[in-house]
DNA sequence: TGATGCCATCTTGCATGCAAGCTGACATAC
DNA sequence: GTATGTCAGCTTGCATGCAAGATGGCATCA
């Protein structure tokens, strides 16, 4: 039952369906879900170690607002984590290589498509399942944990950024980059271009979000 | 009160009061600790979040053991985001710059002395003191956060390296390559010095612990 | 003697009563 | 008109009753 309430207010908070900024109860919550207060506490708690909410004493829950700086800090831990996934594939035995290369190179070819098409939404989600990928096949539990928190966080951000996104061309050939770096064992340089890629890409996203003035999102 | 039964059963972990595989009522705790169930089983959720015990439903709470496997991930995460904290110190502008360094260059003074003394309690809290302002001083509160808590992770671990450890001398001089390259600014030089130094730590320390059979710490 | 099924006991999960703390508004005094 | 003090209402934090689930032992049967 706390589970539920974790997923569903989880999902709430994505979809923003409880934007950032707003202010509940949890027995309101708890009616709302039609439960008792102590699994909404508990959810609660959760999420406030995900940092999605935070529990002011005796003064209700608030949904966590993300400014430009969390945006910075989400960025580094992101190029931390990623640029050591993609050496540890690099690494990798020559079959499981090949196999990850495959599949990372699929889901760039399905960006590279849906960018043609002007597919938005679906450049978006091959993005993602690259992304995923290079961390998930690591095989680092931590690792996987950390992005995924950190995805959570910066959930709203993203799918802001993604309507007002320019360019999609570059993502496509960094990742060839990468992809190539890994193919060849390179741990070094495919370090190196996540690094590189994920910074292009954070200095091409957050003045946007700073010149529209999205101070909290 | 839930925050002073997750400090407590924390550090009762940390120092192996609690030592891992034990297996306790949420109920034997509360009494032990003089409250109630309620705080005590929101402080094991945190503890879980934090890795640190496992709630099995309806069977009491297992203090979680770290198995090789994980001391594996634990560095790559640490080679992560430390790598990429100095980076980032490596970037900060000279009068910040230089205070760093000069902290940096104290603690690691403080390790040489330990070590020529032969004083490994004084030496592994400098150490640790390096890497924590090390992350610190980068200004990002997720990789603190994130450094903190496979910190805790691995305590008991480091406790049993260090008295395990054979030679302390190629941790000084890898600390003051690092402490070089952050001083003259060379961003890549500080993330690979930092990057080899754990890898070789981790190389040194990880045979240790498998031969001495320490299947789970 | 070994295996299986049942039951007693222990443990957590949820609901709710109660108390304490914080906020905001209203009234009063200056 | 402004400032301050007081109070009512709302919200969480903790304690505890109750129920459901899991385990281990014991008895019974083959």
């Amino acid at each position: 039952m706390v589970d539920e309430a974790y997923a569903a207010l989880k999902q709430g908070i994505l979809d923003s369906r409880f934007p950032p900024g707003f202010h509940a109860s949890e027995q309101e919550i708890a009616l709302r879900l039609g439960m008792s207060r102590t699994p909404v506490h508990e959810a609660v708690i959760r999420l406030q170690e995900d940092g999605l909410v935070r529990v002011l004493s005796r003064r209700g829950v608030l949904i966590c607002a993300l400014a430009p700086e969390d945006m910075r800090e989400i960025y580094d831990v992101i190029v931390a984590v990623e640029g050591r996934a993609a050496e540890l594939l690099a690494a990798l035995p020559d079959a499981a290589r090949a196999e990850v290369t495959a599949e990372l190179a699929r889901e760039t070819e399905a960006m590279a498509q849906a960018g043609q098409g002007g597919d938005l939404p679906a450049w978006g989600q091959a993005d993602a399942r690259f992304h995923r990928t290079l961390v998930e096949r690591a095989g680092n539990g931590r690792m996987t944990r950390i992005i995924q928190t950190i995805n959570d966080q910066s959930h709203r951000a993203r799918m802001i950024t993604l309507k007002l996104r320019r360019e999609l061309g570059s993502s496509v050939a960094e990742h060839r980059a990468i992809i190539e770096a890994i193919r060849s064992g390179d741990a070094k340089a495919a370090q190196a271009h996540v690094h590189d890629h994920r910074l292009r890409a954070r200095d091409e996203l957050l003045p946007i979000l700073e010149s529209f003035g999205l101070r909290h999102l």
